[in-house]
DNA sequence: TTATTTTTATACCAAATAGTACAATATTGG
DNA sequence: CCAATATTGTACTATTTGGTATAAAAATAA
């Protein structure tokens, strides 16, 4: 009931694993491999971790998924906002947004997220994956959005534009690319193909200017 | 060896099953499940076959679902090639592609199709995988992009238009669109988003006519 | 009828799977 | 030093898994 993150119990064994480091291996195997293709073999070779330790720290193999995506969103998403909002400008904080996310994506051989190649297979399995996955389709949406938003405030873009579908296009496009990295697309292919997109959308929407 | 499509052998027990109903029914449990996440119970049950019927039909479990990954694509993808060369102007044409692939992501309660949603977690497993998805994003690449050359040469867009990136965003769209379907998205909504792409691209690369 | 062929149906198997019981171990608190 | 506590390590278990052996069944060819 209460493992996760515990308060560095005085008592008792020490524990011999890194929580965080475990959370990485074990995103790193359902990411590669998925949930049901991920076996606890696969895990605990992963982690160097026996089982009870992992269904001590974590929970059963749903926990233990649930755990790593959202370790992995912990991350990313607070990335992809970072890279957002970094306020150089419309057109630098998409490139960077996508710049982002194509380094993340590209790491391993095997391209692609957890979000986009596995949870939705996953979503059968468990209400909670679904719901997980819903949310985070739902979050992307929305940061990208509010960024437009304020691209609008700062006369970036057009006040009429329609913020909800271009924010869905451009999360599209995020997931897109992500697929695109599963099935093998170089990081310069994918990279190119997020650029053109992001210069698509601000020369689109650019409010024009005196020149 | 030569199990595949047999010329209806007129010696032996007939055959109990179709081997088109079959299909749609494996492709339908691979669907939603995926293909670590669909047991040989499941595929049995769902096709009313036993195993050594299914074996003998089709081949193992992967050659059943590298089948029913076929099968899909054979229909689906020609449906989408008839709605973008139905010539009735890029626009309309954009249009009956998105409305094609939403009416087929959305027949299911949970949405999105094998391609999006269930080959990238599966492309661990085997090299005909991987093969049969980067084959199938690029068919879908090319596909676009050839009716964009044609929207060219009809002068719909304007010459300098980058094809190759534009079918890019196009693909990506769909898939994106695929995913969001799994994610609970509403058939409403995915074709609002879905037709806001198509109105964007068709405004932003009309070539310019006199009015 | 009888031999041949193909599919069906049942039952089975070895391996893999998720999960756990239990004892040993290593730490802290008193 | 001892009690309490938390984690590790091993071994185990029940179930599920993909796949198959075998024989009955249903058709045709001779």
């Amino acid at each position: 009931m209460e493992n996760q993150s515990r308060k560095m119990s005085a008592r008792g064994r020490p524990r011999k694993f890194d929580e965080e480091a475990a959370l990485a291996s074990l995103l790193e195997v359902f990411r590669l491999k998925g949930f049901h293709g991920a076996s606890l073999d696969d895990l605990t070779h992963a982690t160097n971790m026996n089982r009870p330790s992992l269904y001590g720290a974590f929970g059963n193999k749903q926990d233990l998924f649930v755990a790593s995506v959202e370790y992995y969103w912990a991350d990313a998403g607070k990335r992809f906002r970072d890279a957002l909002f970094g306020m150089k400008g419309l057109d630098a904080d998409l490139h960077n947004l996508f710049e982002t996310q194509i380094d993340i994506i590209t790491k391993s051989e095997v391209g692609g997220c957890i979000v986009a190649c596995s949870l939705p297979e996953a979503v059968d399995e468990s209400p909670a994956f679904k719901t997980l996955y819903d949310r985070i389709f739902t979050e992307s949406d929305k940061v990208v959005a509010s960024r437009l938003f304020k691209a609008i405030e700062g006369g970036e873009i057009a006040k009429g534009t329609d913020v909800r579908r271009l924010s869905g296009l451009i999360v599209n496009e995020v997931f897109g690319i992500s697929l695109r990295a599963r099935a093998g697309f170089s990081k310069q292919e994918l990279t190119r193909q997020a650029f053109y997109v992001v210069d698509l959308i601000t020369k689109e929407f650019a409010t024009k200017s005196f020149s």
